[in-house]
DNA sequence: ACTATATTTCAATTATTGTTGAAATAAAAG
DNA sequence: CTTTTATTTCAACAATAATTGAAATATAGT
């Protein structure tokens, strides 16, 4: 993951819908939901929550499939953890101080 | 940290300046840098990252003191740490594919 | 007090994002 | 081939965020 990369993705969890969403989706597992799930989900309309999910889309966080008339998301585990990690070695190249706030043990 | 506050602070790192800004802080270490050495490192304006500073800081993501006439920051790594804590357990209920993909070792 | 330096604040402008509801698309069923 | 259901797209509008440059504040030196 590049700056770029990072950007928008934390462009993306900066909204509350989208941060629900992504919570959703995650709580759902392998599995996803569909398109209008979510919406109720997050209380939000389906065209809101239609623009929201193609955000988050393009920037790699969740995936998509049809399946007949309906739209399964699914979140992308390795998307978020690319981000982790982008955020602890690029943005803090692995301080130990950081480290050690996140509970994450030092082992590398 | 709760909902809330992970949205500012996602929001905080999503613009390229600010995410530069904490990259310059967490480079600088515990001395960090002065308000004017941080506008020059990050090529804005002492307005503009002034502006940008101030966001920072009331998200908690870094910290100022003024030392006679000109105002050190430094980057907040507690904060950081609580981010990424927030984001692997609250935000993934510390899945396993997330923390697998950014090189954390599963001891917790 | 006066001047110089560092930084912040403010108001005006511009740019980016988010919301809404109506129309469009896609797929299935009658 | 018309209707129903699920979802997306679009255009208009509203709300937020960012940039700019000028003025204000704070501190130190003369």
């Amino acid at each position: 993951m590049n700056e770029e990369n990072a950007l928008s993705v934390f462009s993306v969890l900066s909204n509350a819908t989208r941060l629900r969403i992504l919570k959703a989706l995650v709580t759902a597992g392998d599995k996803g939901l569909l398109a209008g799930e979510i919406a109720t989900a997050v209380d939000a309309t389906p065209s809101r929550a239609s623009f929201h999910l193609s955000s988050m889309a393009e920037t790699g966080l969740i995936s998509s499939e049809r399946q007949s008339r309906q739209i399964i998301y699914s979140a992308n585990y390795e998307r978020i953890g690319e981000l982790v990690k982008y955020l602890l070695e690029d943005c803090c190249q692995n301080s130990p101080a950081v480290l050690s706030c996140c509970d994450i043990p030092k082992a590398k």
